[in-house]
RNA sequence: GGCCCCUUCGUCUAGCGGUCCAGGACUCCGGGUUCUCAGUCCGGCAAUCGCGGGUUCGAAUCCCGCAGGGGUCACCA
């Protein structure tokens, strides 16, 4: 067991995208792959933004991904409680500790001078600095009355982070910035830095907003004589336009959809995980365990990468057709339609088997499978507008499926003798397979795509197919 | 605007001074696979390496400018 320590510290808004599972995946690799610990911890210092019952779904959005945290709200350790809400007096404490070293005050201005601070600096073009309006005499600090400032000591910095390399900013990045709220919550610029010295915290993997105040964090670092953790920059994930940051708005997905879609978890995490990151090799499809093996911060590419929906849908039906018949019938469970209730599962197994291939994710299973389960009605378009059979009167058409009505009738089923009656009957209506195996496709299954022809129609059976048959030269 | 970061096929990327007139994958196009859709196999299109200057015998790779994009400048995280 090594002593590396990783976390996911979401705040809970109600939405978890790709960008940030991207952010708990690596975190979650490089603990596994070192034999440390992954942590959940949840950033909920601001009330307001609180969305009810977003940290269930956090919860089970990496739960459903598979990433298990050693500790978190729900799974209690040694550094507990993962709630910063229950942490308040550990950040008092800290904060009363840089008060009593003279390196924290209480800010005696409202709102509005502070506004009227800023506004004044954004109409020169300067950057705003709360340091420049030090108080000379601040008042005593109350605690859940009013806020709490660092009181920084601004300085030149030069860090280094693991994706980025390294990294610098002049003095001018450092400010006075709140430690604790006026109502007594921390800010996570505070809150963070506590927690994750509390909770040995070694590595810290987070979307680059936090790079423009990293050399705040060194100060406070310097200031509560803290050793700073390594830093894990990964770029960020653009939507699809490729020129912001993935958001709702783009239509990005949660995760939970994909997985309610019938993504696997596996294609899931091996294309997430690809966003930013590859091995150097040209392989491109791995498995979880592969992934554990094979990741390394130091190959997190450092550009900004889109979200491309047909890479994942590629990737996903990669990983299905991987699957073995036992996997396979698990994770279909949840996707068939009603009519397959009745179906035992040899006869599901079947079904799976013929469409494996053509399956991307597992919410297809209902169209694709349908008239296996059920009688379709007649749908006459499929032959009207079909280029190889519109050219036949009706009468030709009927001729042809009362011959393979007949044919038919004599076989067992089985695949090979589908196969060499239906390969007879070509000779003998001495049409190409174009137009009579299309013509019995379509009046077997009533549908426009489907399977190989005998292989569907061994698993439909002999007394549907003949039905299915009849049914249509009745129509014509 | 200040500060910080990024920039190779449409997309994800390989590339760390010569083996790169740039390789793989997705997408797209053509062909094979006795029907359809998918899959699969074979083949193809696709980046003058953001632009301009250097350094070097030699640069996608090093240096300097510029441009474009992103992030940040909250009692949000």
């Amino acid at each position: 067991m090594s002593s590396l320590r990783t976390r996911f510290a979401p705040s809970p808004t109600g939405y978890l995208h790709v960008g940030g599972v991207r952010t708990a995946l690596f975190a979650w690799l490089l603990a596994k792959q070192q034999d440390g610990k992954f942590i959940l911890r949840i950033e909920d210092t601001d009330k307001s933004r609180e969305v009810a019952g977003s940290i269930d779904h956090i919860i089970k959005c990496l739960a459903s991904l598979g990433l298990d945290y050693d500790e978190g709200p729900d799974k209690p350790g040694p550094f507990g409680p993962y709630l910063q809400s229950e942490r308040l007096e550990i950040y008092r404490r800290y904060g009363e500790t840089l008060i009593s070293q003279g390196r924290a005050y209480a800010d005696p201005y409202t709102k509005d001078e502070i506004n009227k601070f800023h506004s004044q600096a954004v109409n020169s073009n300067q950057p705003f600095l709360y340091r420049n309006h030090r108080p000379s005499n601040p008042p005593k600090w109350e605690f859940a009355t009013m806020p709490l400032r660092f009181k920084s000591d601004p300085k030149d910095y030069i860090w280094q982070d693991e994706v980025m390399g390294k990294m610098s900013a002049g003095k001018e990045a450092i400010d006075d910035f709140v430690l604790i709220k006026s109502d007594g919550f921390p800010t996570y610029n505070f809150a963070h830095i506590v927690d994750d010295h509390e909770m040995n915290i070694t590595h810290i993997i987070r979307g680059q907003e936090f790079i423009a105040s990293t050399p705040n964090y060194l100060n406070l670092y310097e200031a509560l004589d803290i050793k700073p953790p390594i830093f894990v920059t990964p770029p960020p994930v653009l939507g699809p336009s490729g020129n912001k940051k993935l958001s709702k708005r783009d239509g990005a997905k949660d995760v939970l959809e994909y997985i309610n879609e019938g993504y696997l978890r596996g294609a899931l995490i091996n294309f997430i995980s690809s966003l930013g990151w590859n091995d150097g090799t040209t392989k491109e499809i791995y498995s979880i365990d592969e992934l554990i093996k094979a990741f390394s911060l130091k190959r997190i590419v450092k550009s900004g990468a889109r979200f491309d929906e047909k890479r994942l849908l590629w990737m996903s039906g990669a990983h299905i057709r991987s699957l073995n018949n036992d996997e396979l019938i698990k994770h279909a469970e949840p996707f068939w339609p009603e009519e397959a209730q009745g179906f035992s599962r040899e006869y599901k197994l079947k079904v799976l088997e013929l469409i494996k291939e053509r399956l991307k994710f597992f919410a297809e299973i209902p169209s694709l499978t349908c008239f296996f389960f059920r009688d379709l009605p007649l749908n006459p378009s499929l032959i009207k507008d079909n280029p190889k059979l519109s050219a036949f009167d009706n009468s030709k058409i009927k001729q042809m499926l009362q011959a393979a009505f007949d044919s038919l009738g004599d076989s067992d089923f089985s695949t090979e003798d589908l196969h060499s009656r239906l390969n007879t009957l070509l000779e003998s209506v001495n049409q190409p397979a174009g137009v009579l195996f299309s013509l019995i496709r379509i009046a077997t299954t009533q549908a426009p795509a489907s399977p190989a022809l005998a292989e569907s129609l061994s698993v439909i059976g002999k007394k549907r197919t003949l039905a299915r048959i009849k049914q249509q030269i009745d129509s014509l």
